[in-house]
DNA sequence: CTGAAAGCGCTTACAG
DNA sequence: CTGAAAGCGCTTACAG
């Protein structure tokens, strides 16, 4: 490109003032039909590329909005993310992904380069260890924030998520009447709000039945398909070895299982397996795994809402959206039994 | 907060100009030191942010990096990012991320945007069918262009990725090796240069072998978990069936041997599978699947430091730069052998 | 229905 | 070592 064409160089070669340039090629009523035709089918040929800094920095809006997760890369967050880009997309808003890994660092730097950018609004899953005034930094200059996920307490805004605690008890029910009373719980952490619901709800539904929980039979840390895989190992070792695990994820249940399989120990055979989020593969693994369905779509899109509800000028407040979970029976709890 | 604090409420506090606090924030060494350290406690207590649009507009550099790829859940192109948000991190870029799930038009909208904001540099994996034009249109407009794992005929850019004819028949290779005559092909399209040249390097090694080419058990399409699932069937269905397959990816291998395994083939025992890219899962996969590293962290290294480079001034060449991948063998392909 | 002018918040020569 | 002034490319009252 010789020389960048911008309003100014269409104002001239039309002899129109960058005014009515403006406003044509954002379709005002107030430009003539005929005007707006001949400015837009100039803007075409000669290449016009318009500018988002400069109108940006004129009216304050942006039309991005940043989305931070712990990592793009684990299903459960894609899934979510798919129905936020979905939903953004129809406003017209760019999405700008960012991974913090948990790493508050690196969350901080993506909060800052966002308020630089000007940026419309945040969705976030929160790192571990993420501060309330965090949050109300970006809404006290003008970033309006919606969660996904996970949880910050006092910081002023909605979060969505799954109900884990009572999903994780429905998982642990299921596996109650199926027989099972010597119930593991492999995964997860206390440092999130995720892990300590769930470990909650598989409290909780030992409990009722009257099972005693077993500290030993606890294995936490493991949240991805690889940390699953090695946990077999420590589970295997477990004394009384329970003939039930409840993991944290679908990813670490599917990672136990290949550790379990390579073990010689046949998952939804010789052991049951559960999982939780119901994530696509959970369907189709082998053997196919019981899950919770923790709703990411809809988490995804009634946090996009919610937000886009915030750039219209709805007030924050901060509540907590449940979605109800919902169980999924599968092989992989059903010893002997029948199924998909 | 109530007012907005910008470069001129800092020199009105402090009854300096704005050249100065501008200089001073950005570390200057036309600034005295201690007129350096005043300006930057006085924009950290009053809680400064830097506008970067009107910087931006200023100097017409923006600090982003665009990535566009097809599904950053897919894990392969995860890895590839992964290396690349490192690299472009070390150098303060922001990394703007999209999926075009080889929609023309996902891309086309983002390539607008990563224009309309300036973006210094992009990254792709460009969709099926992108023409040569849609890239030119990018480096006319100052927007210098890397491609990662597809390649484009004329785009006049530099292109990094694995070798996939060679990889390719290192797996046929090796199953020839094992003993097997009779090999399909599962998953993958001619309509990207990944499709066509995995399936080159399918037929050249069966061909160097002197083994016929057979159409019927080249099964094209998937390219997904999912999809390589479902083809389990459309395999199991195949007139005088093969007993090894290679698969386009791991996702597909990992996905159909879900499929055999739930019509009871055991993958590695009755049957001989292979995957392509050596994703993190192959290894702890049961069985564990041979498969072929292709780079991906190196694709994502070399992509992103060619393009700081590009960014530092060097100017566009169009060329290839393949990656050499390494044959990964493990169980599934070892039947009745042993292995990891 | 269209135009002249100010201003968004920076950076960059240029002057002193 | 610091300041005054112009300008990046838009949009928005305001006037006509």
């Amino acid at each position: 490109m010789a020389q960048k064409v911008k309003l100014s160089t269409i104002a001239e070669t039309l002899g129109l003032s960058t005014a009515t340039v403006s406003l044509a090629l954002r379709d005002s009523p107030l430009v003539a039909e005929i005007t707006r035709e001949r400015i837009k089918e100039e803007a075409r040929v000669s290449g016009y590329i318009y500018n988002r800094r400069a109108a940006s920095l004129r009216t304050s809006k942006s039309g991005i909005v940043g989305v931070c997760v712990h990592d793009i890369m684990n299903p459960f967050y894609g899934e979510i993310l798919k129905s936020v880009e979905n939903e953004l997309d129809r406003h017209r808003q760019t999405f700008v992904l960012c991974n913090h890994y948990d790493e508050l660092s690196k969350q901080r730097a993506f909060l800052e380069t966002m308020l630089q950018l000007g940026a419309d609004g945040l969705i976030m899953s929160p790192a571990i260890g993420t501060p309330a005034s965090d949050i109300r930094l970006a809404e006290d200059n003008d970033l309006p924030v919606t969660l996904i996920a996970r949880t910050v307490d006092g910081s002023g805004v909605t979060s969505f998520r799954g109900d884990d605690t009572y999903g994780m008890s429905l998982v642990v029910d299921h596996l109650i009447a199926e027989g099972h009373r010597k119930i593991a719980m492999i995964g997860g952490t206390d440092l999130t709000s995720t892990g300590r619901d769930r470990e909650l709800g598989y409290r909780q539904a030992l409990e009722r039945a009257g099972i005693d929980y077993r500290p030993d039979w606890r294995i936490q840390g493991p949240r991805s398909r690889h940390s699953g895989f090695d946990a077999a190992a420590e589970f295997l070792a477990l004394p009384d070895r329970p003939d039930a695990v409840v993991c944290f994820s679908d990813l670490v249940a599917l990672g136990l299982m290949y550790g379990l399989a390579r073990a010689g120990l046949r998952p939804g055979i010789d052991i049951a397996v559960c999982g939780y989020d119901d994530i696509d593969e959970a369907a189709i693994a082998m053997p196919p795994l019981t899950t919770v369905s923790n709703g990411q779509s809809e988490v995804g899109q009634r946090a996009a809402g919610a937000l886009l509800a915030r750039l219209a000028g709805e007030p924050a407040r901060e509540s907590l959206e449940l979605i109800t979970p919902h169980l999924r029976i599968r092989r992989s709890s059903r010893l002997g039994g029948t199924g998909d």
